[in-house]
DNA sequence: GATGAATGAGGATTCATTCAT
DNA sequence: GATGAATGAATCCTCATTCAT
């Protein structure tokens, strides 16, 4: 299958960059992990840096939670996820920021991705926000950034440290934002 | 003389590390950033991997803002601090959390420096928190570790996006934690 | 071309490791004798190591003197043989005979080497033996074990000091095994 | 002391070289053995050859074992010695078999440590020989080669097979030439 | 005499990339 | 499309040697 190569290419490039990290990262590595010849890599992607930025773009199309719905119910239910300690897309994120600085495909992919999540997260913050004293719904965009910022420091924190309690900052998170104000 | 290339070595690598990244930086860059012999490297730290551990330690050690005084008085120029753009420990922090599931003495080296900047945001929150209802001191550890995760966060955000407003973010999330509540 | 460049290699490292010795031959100097470029040396093998064991291995495959036929005849022809200067198999066993107490490999394949010529002895002696007063072909073992010593330490002899004569010496040996004796 | 510490030297690297091999030591081992600095080694040694050179010298001026006496008893007296499985000089001698080929002052130094034994084994031959039929003084160096031949031989493959009986060997050989013959 | 920091050439090895098949 | 042999530059690291102290 012709595509059906190239996918197989990207798909072990996320699994093998998520492992292993970029620089422990062969072109070899990824086509045996994908269980074609170190060849064909190069036949679909003219760099290695080709490669990882697909691998990225890939990553953010299909790890990445999505949600819809209640932008309310849609918030609940990604702070609760954001307590498992599984997270494959932030796996790949977190390696992808060291390149982002050097690479500016990537940097706009992963910037992409948090453009969407902030928008997401916005939605919700708005509707919480109009009960608020004292906030106008101009502010959203910044508290939907600290919402983003506290989603992913807590993942880090959780990452680094197995004692780390994710749950507990979150609903610290959750308490702040979304408990009565006024 | 002795030491003071060892020094002089260490600090190099922290300076490329920071600029370059880690899998771009080669052990030969580090030596011509510090002035000596590639050699002189390797009389110092047997692997590149214990001169990168070096590195962390140093930057966290003398790098990392130090802090005295009122815990909210240092909260508030914290803040104020977090919104400017260069911040050294945190490149190097970003280039090390990739580096850190695969390598212990990263890991807790980062680890060690999380919380030491958690215990000081403790503070300057259990101060805040008195005046809060519901919330209890109990709490204040997970309040530090959002803290944290968003004064990170925030810091990636504006990393990634030369637009980004950090100063709103920070102001935000000090609205959230530092203002009025009752 | 396949194996052919493998082979080609391991028959560059026997001639190189032969006049160069294995510390002073690097995994360039052979790559060059091949024809190959250095990195090709480690598509076919992992280390340099494992390459020296190859080339062992197939010095003794091919480089050792074989023999057919009668045992006394093929004796005699061994022992002229021996007495010529150049003994391409020898030379590459004294060179590894230094790397052997810390490479298993090699020890083993230099080892099944001597097995298989003192095999070839043995029965040269079991014949010859026939005819001597007071000895066992229980001790037929023990005797090749000596004409294998022989023929190697005269070797040596030989290859240390040009004036030796390799001849004197062998036919010395033949007299005591081979003349008669009652 | 002044010499003592040039002694210490040599006499480590004997030791270094005999049990790590030529190609796995360097003089910063030696120097650590001998517990000096590794710059010490050079003010006595202009380079790592000469100290080899040393090395060698000091062994077979030492090491090797020495005798005296009636020639015969000291012949006997060899041989059982030659069974026992510690061999410090035989040792080293065969690492540097390896060096031999490229430096001439190893080379010389070998061989007149060979000539010296075999001068020693001539005159137990010579002894031994006048009772033999059909042989002439004159075929006594010869016999003395093929003699030192098997001692080292047979040193060899009990080096090489922890399974090897010399003693066998040795026995075997002693019977072939010291043996009645008529 | 003695130290050990410093040098820099050279070693084994890795790896992105190319190309004939 | 697909293979995998082949390339060669670059990497980490070792080590004999030098030299200021």
């Amino acid at each position: 299958m012709a595509t059906d190569s190239r996918r197989r290419i990207v798909e072990a490039a996320v699994r093998v960059l998520s492992s292993q990290g970029y620089a422990a990262t062969s072109v070899k590595d990824i086509a045996a992990e994908a269980g074609v010849a170190p060849g064909l890599v190069h036949y679909y992607f003219a760099t290695k840096e080709d490669l990882i930025v697909a691998a990225v773009e890939y990553a953010c199309a299909e790890l990445r939670p999505r949600v819809e719905g209640d932008p309310i119910e849609f918030a609940r239910a990604g702070l609760e996820q954001a307590k498992r300690p599984e997270q494959p897309f932030w796996r790949l994120f977190t390696e992808m920021l060291a390149l982002a600085p050097r690479n500016q495909a990537v940097r706009e992919t992963l910037l992409r991705s948090i453009a969407l999540d902030r928008g997401y997260m916005e939605q919700a913050i708005r509707a919480v926000m109009a009960q608020w004293e004292g906030w106008g719904q101009d502010e959203a965009p910044a508290v939907a950034a600290v919402a983003w910022a506290a989603m992913f420091g807590i993942w880090v924190q959780g990452e680094l440290d197995p004692g780390f309690d994710r749950a507990a900052a979150i609903d610290a998170f959750a308490k702040l934002t979304m408990g009565e104000r006024r």
